[in-house]
DNA sequence: CTTAGACCTAAGCAACCGCTTAGTATGGAG
DNA sequence: CTCCATACTAAGCGGTTGCTTAGGTCTAAG
């Protein structure tokens, strides 16, 4: 485990699908250029020259500027419903504690990319739009599922378990907006206080 | 109390202090289109359409498009600074509660305002983001003392006040993000359910 | 060496951007 | 009436945008 890559040395392929490789340094510097100064304020030129290449590059690998985004958007939003429902544990709270230690790491840790995902959905085309909307649906219907498990299970006192759903994956999607490198607070530590928070939030044990 | 305005028809008057009126319909238009379609992807000639002028009229009462994001800007954080403070419980419990109350239900009755406010930072001057950054020191040292206060007194069980501190600010904020008007929550009750999620994340009795 | 094809660049086009300039309409004071 | 300040518009300027076109360079097979 190294100290840039932390835990997610295995997912610090975000992009190894992507080929070849000028296309992939191509959606790195896309996501670097509009986590930091937006979609709409990022120019093709910025994008090609962070790439180390000329603005004619950007459209031999994709069809315009909001196609960049748009797989930006499709990889990042599958990446953390992986990240959300790849935990082992089976009982209800650590279950739910180790989600949420994951998803709110993976939201600072990947803050770049979780920004772009989280942020410039309204830039998307329609059609984009739509594909990601499903892959949000289904992370939000995990969230969901974990308590009203817990609740099912007599582990949670939730009163209302949308409600209560809607605030864990807010909560884990804001550490996007706040996360600084240079804060004081490194992506476990983030994980293991909301992983807390959110059991007290449901009521655990 | 109208269901347009909420329990903020007092404020309401949020814009109240600008004038003359063609500056404060300026604002307001802007405003409303800085938070659809964001800062930078919104015109000058697109706010000066929803105002019901030409173009060059931004400029009579604005130096540049910039200033008329800093203006919504620094309004917006004062007076969700007034609504946070505004609160009138003494005992710790019920006056984190009523503040996060308050806060919570702002963001989402005034979720145009809110998002400017929360997601256009990045688009101030250095100078102009020097002042508002000002604003949400004090808007987080207010949560901060809530908190520390209820632990001084044995109210709260709270491991790590600054974590606890980001954490109800961050759910408060991202209200803004996702708040919908068609949606089936009333800005009321997320005000409710959010105060009594942060109770829990406190451990108040 | 020739040739095909993948990959990339230099140059630039049409459209659009924030903002400016020059001028018009209005209404109150003298 | 004249004079002037205020508030606005029509037109457009210089610069930038996303994207295209025409052509150059490299690799590797024949």
């Amino acid at each position: 485990m190294t100290t840039t890559s932390g835990e997610f040395a295995l997912l610090d392929e975000t992009w190894s699908s992507v080929t070849p490789p000028a296309a992939r340094r191509m959606l790195i510097a896309a996501a670097a250029a509009f986590s930091v100064r937006g979609y709409h304020a990022t120019t093709t030129r910025d994008i090609a020259a962070q790439a180390g290449m000329s603005p004619a590059a950007v459209y031999i690998h994709y069809r315009s500027k909001e196609e960049l985004l748009f797989q930006i958007s499709r990889i990042g939003h599958a990446t953390s419903l992986a990240v959300l429902t790849g935990v082992s544990e089976v009982d209800p709270a650590g279950r739910l504690a180790a989600a949420v230690r994951a998803f709110a790491s993976w939201h600072a840790e990947y803050h770049t990319t979780a920004r772009v995902v989280q942020y410039e959905l309204s830039a998307l085309t329609p059609e984009h739009l739509t594909e990601v909307v499903e892959l949000r649906r289904r992370i939000e219907a995990a969230v969901r599922d974990m308590i009203s498990d817990g609740v099912a299970a007599g582990a949670f006192d939730v009163p209302d378990v949308r409600g209560a759903t809607l605030a864990v994956l807010s909560l884990c999607i804001d550490v996007a907006r706040w996360y600084r490198p240079t804060g004081h607070r490194t992506p476990a530590e983030i994980g293991d206080l909301y992983a807390d928070l959110v059991l007290r939030m449901v009521g655990a044990a």
